[in-house]
DNA sequence: CGCAGGATGTTTACGCCGTCAACATGATGA
DNA sequence: TCATCATGTTGACGGCGTAAACATCCTGCG
């Protein structure tokens, strides 16, 4: 009681409870974006598994159980580090197409490959997030019952239907339009390009291509772009 | 194997303790390989993170530190119930190859589409074990220091060189020798085999292909591994 | 045959986790 | 002003992985 004020003095040194100065508030002001940083944090250095509840609570020198106050438990706030994680991965999808820009026209071939390119290389400069952005187990808006039942309420899907997906759905558009894919194949183009990317940066994170220089592995993913590329274009 | 209950038996009336016998026996017989198996079954319905140390121990009836005598540790444990799922999975990859077999001829390109099919059939009929088998953190044979530090002893890479990649391997090698694939494309061409199959897989398990029927989800393996034999084959 | 010693399993305990219930604090509007 | 309610806190519970100490049984050696 009286004796905790103790407590209420200072533990984490990053994190200021409040925007602006007194720092023994009781209320924190912005726990729940407070948490989130924390969490993504976590995220960052360790996937999924170390978006830890209390030790994101711990990093803002709050008590464990305040952030049932903003988040239904943990697999809310990891919901939460995955739509982050989603976001930094389109943003890295589009930085990679602008920069092209920069430098002079580009085809939808090209374009392609930007996409390509970001999405790998979000996966191998942030491969907690990336996991994170990727990850089952996140609440999405209300779903998930008890014990798996997969309660698949009405509205959105995890997050599939995201905007990287629509990224490579409007460029693979714009390959039908300038005559590189054939109608024909069309349906289903986005799920060869999107396993592929996807595949691929698996083989980055958990497999044999983890050790690769970053000179190496853009000439790797180069190749595997290239043979789905001309697979969805052949003939 | 399944028949080897109480191999031990000397007088004791009571056969194994999971035989639905009577137990009092002290020591099991064959503690290890039960835990594997009660470790499988855990993985098998709910992945990797189902394979908890307790329960398992719990399945088979013991105490859960008595693991400790037959595993390192959970992680351990995982590796046993990851080795598991690999085999099922070359096991699952080779019987779509007979299968095919027995009705008749079949090409290098049949054979990469069996190989690709099997292995997303494996992810689609056993999620759990397929997930574990791709599990990271699960000590292969020593490694893996406190802190993620990559032990990387000397030794084996995680699970990548497995016998389905073998597999993988030499059949690409069949469709360079039988000209199919041009020599110059052949390096590297496994990795954009392996990653299509991987990354379809996902999108079965985690994805947007997650509710499709057999017949629906058969049409969209074929479509995509076309999508990367093509590509691979193109001139 | 008898018994020491190692292999195997049990109990207890520690610290971590997610989460719930009860309580404390303080901002806010009638 | 003061009751209300959002926001944080403490405390507790059960489950987890794991270590240490103890118990039981098998086995090989005399």
């Amino acid at each position: 009681m009286e004796a905790n004020s103790a407590a209420r003095g200072r533990t984490a040194p990053g994190e200021t409870r409040a925007s602006g100065g007194k720092e023994g508030r009781y209320h924190h002001g912005d726990l729940r974006n407070a948490l989130i940083r924390a969490a993504i944090e976590l995220a960052a250095e360790g996937g999924p598994d170390a978006v830890v509840l209390r030790a994101a609570a711990r990093k803002v020198g709050v008590s464990a159980t305040a952030a049932y106050r903003h988040f239904e438990g943990q697999g809310d706030l990891l919901g939460a580090v995955k739509e982050y994680g989603q976001q930094r991965l389109v943003a890295c999808m589009e930085a990679v197409g602008r920069a092209s820009e920069d430098v002079g026209p580009r085809t939808v071939t090209d374009r392609m490959m930007e996409l390509g390119r970001g999405y790998v290389r979000f996966a191998r400069e942030e491969p907690g997030l990336y996991r994170t952005a990727f990850c089952r187990k996140a609440l999405g808006a209300v779903g998930l019952t008890e014990e798996g039942g997969l309660a698949d309420v009405e509205g959105e899907q995890p997050g599939w239907e995201t905007r990287s997906f629509e990224l490579l759905t409007e460029t693979l558009d714009d390959a039908v339009a300038a005559g590189l894919i054939t109608p024909e194949r069309r349906p289903g183009a986005e799920l060869s390009a999107w396993a592929m990317v996807h595949g691929v940066a698996m083989l980055f994170l958990d497999g044999p291509l983890g050790t690769l220089t970053d000179e190496e592995s853009s000439y790797v993913v180069d190749r595997v772009l290239t043979d789905i590329l001309a697979g969805l274009m052949s003939s």
